[in-house]
DNA sequence: GTGAAAGCGCTAACAC
DNA sequence: GTGTTAGCGCTTTCAC
């Protein structure tokens, strides 16, 4: 079934169907329902390979993350399936394994060629890591941590202020001896992050030096962002700071694990020590305790994604990287002593 | 960069640059080399959409899957993942929530139509669903335990011989009052599925009788295939057969729920109560006690489903639909008294 | 508001 | 083994 044919069978011009079928040119009345007739007739669908030729256009995006195993990502992914449904626009998916290598060639995977842009969550690559990138030829949006202020556009909440918020709730509630637990690279380490320093800024409003805890600095590596290993961490913590009385952890599947290590050597949440993880993924809100957390507005990092590649891509912005704040919210609940 | 460009820099016609690119057809070595690097210098890349409305080829697969927050789909979704990557495909992927309707119109939404083929992982439509379904146009594979000897593609374990296997564990250790949990829907009731059946017989090749358990059919309609609604069954269980010994929950994650709530109920697994589940997800190796279930060969489904989209679409089959049994495996644990 | 026609970049049939 | 060429089905000037 072609234009064509529809055209034929209305006795129209393949123009005209063109013009009913997209909707983008107005027809009279009577030769649309003649040709609407038609296409219903045929079973008439639009060719997309052929319109996508034509138009450049691909009504399609790529989604790069790491691994839709992590609670977070795939809830990220849900939101951008959603986001992409609401704009028509079918999602290519591309895990990277959070490998350094995968990430830094991913964009120019073949597989994905054929997409008008790609939401990107990154969490190996740092900044020299993007600007060494060749320009990847269409739009890239950056979601999350990584690299905010770099080259390519980006939309994340504050971390700044995120980090802060939690050093601010732990100051004011009494907390005086917090640990990190963090699953942070080599590469780019925890230290170096706004989120660390808003997180000892937000310490020092109330008089806590995070140096304080004793044993150097308190952040613990964690070897990967899941349960188990933030299970893992839990003995390594209270060995090495006995007097530990708050917790960060730097994802919320390491959060829930440490929740589970805690409850395991006998110390009660939020009696004991107090937990804060970040993402609030949906299980936060379901652990016993509760978990407070990190809210980083996903749904609208998903939407103003989607948003900002329709935009490049129907070339209404200039070329100026854009750095999209998506704001967040601190949820208190149980594991800061919080009611609900 | 086209075809072309590439063409006059190389001092060749396009067919040679196309042959190249793609490979199909040899190339002297002098010639091959002298357009590999006007190939390179111009940094061309094909047009996939040029390429595809030409062959006829998308080299793109959609996967179609209720949610990828249950994790026997999300695992399912990983492997249909490394599947493609392995032939190039890319993977564009539409959830349903295991919504009737939207299983009933998803083949013909428009952000599936430029792919080869579909994986189908269909939870809702039954064997008279597909028969009213208008055929899709190109090759779509179940994969799964809907409807396997319809008109479509399959592939899926013999879910007689699944639950063969599993009535078989049942009664040869002793166990003679087996309740099963299940998030079967009224439109496909789990008694009329191949799965119950092979499971009480069995049951009853150890002469033990389904029905023995009392209280009627022996069954409980899980509300959602979640941990919640596995750990919310329990007490209905156990209420209303109170001498249960034996559990066969139709999802890990329902049998994973259903553990935490013997658990809570102060029931010891499997000292008093045997416990199966059903796709052997990741976390079963992990709970406590470590969870028997069926391995339903999701990796080797999705290798095969991707291979019959591919033998489809080179047309190297006869119309007849193809139902492959890609097996599975009864992987005993500690819930059922196994050692590891 | 509608028709005629060009051509997006590529593959493949046809020549040699 | 390589050149020439005809479209794949569509969007989009350019006319009227």
């Amino acid at each position: 079934m072609t234009l064509r044919q529809v055209a034929e069978r209305a006795g129209v011009s393949i123009r005209t169907v063109s013009n009913v079928v997209t909707g983008a040119v107005p027809v009279r009345d009577a030769t649309r329902i003649r040709v609407e007739q038609a296409v219903e007739e045929l079973g008439y669908r639009p060719n997309v390979a052929a319109r996508r030729l034509r138009s450049g256009r691909a009504q399609a995006i790529g989604l790069v993350l790491p691994d839709v195993t992590v609670p977070y990502f795939r809830e990220f992914a849900d939101d951008v399936f959603a986001a992409a449904r609401a704009h028509g626009l079918a999602v290519v998916v591309e895990q990277t394994r959070g490998d350094l290598d995968r990430e830094r060639s991913v964009l120019a995977d073949p597989r994905l060629r054929h997409v008008d842009g790609i939401v990107f969550a990154s969490v190996a690559l740092d900044r020299d890591d993007l600007a060494a990138m060749p320009p990847p030829g269409r739009p890239v949006v950056l979601a999350g941590a990584s690299a905010f202020d770099g080259p390519l556009d980006a939309v994340a909440p504050d971390q700044y202020a995120a980090g802060h918020a939690v050093g601010d709730l732990f100051g004011r509630t009494g907390r005086s001896r917090p640990v990190i637990v963090s699953a942070d690279s080599q590469r780019s380490p925890l230290q170096a992050s706004a989120r660390y320093q808003g997180f000892i800024d937000g310490l020092a409003d109330h008089g806590v030096d995070f140096g304080d805890t004793g044993g150097g600095q308190a952040v613990l590596r964690s070897a990967a962002v899941t349960l188990e290993a933030g299970r893992a961490a839990v003995p390594t913590v209270l060995d090495r700071w006995p007097g530990v009385d708050a917790i960060f952890a730097n994802a919320d599947a390491l959060a829930l694990g440490v929740l589970r290590g805690l409850h395991d050597a006998g110390r009660r949440v939020p009696e004991h020590v107090a937990l804060v993880g970040f993402g609030n993924v949906e299980y936060a809100a379901h652990s016993h305790p509760t978990l407070t957390t990190v809210d980083t507005s996903r749904a609208a990092a998903a939407q103003a994604a989607v948003k900002l590649i329709l935009q490049r891509r129907d070339a209404a912005l200039p070329a100026a990287p854009q750095h999209l704040d998506i704001g967040f919210t601190l949820v208190e609940r149980e594991s800061t002593g919080a009611g609900g």
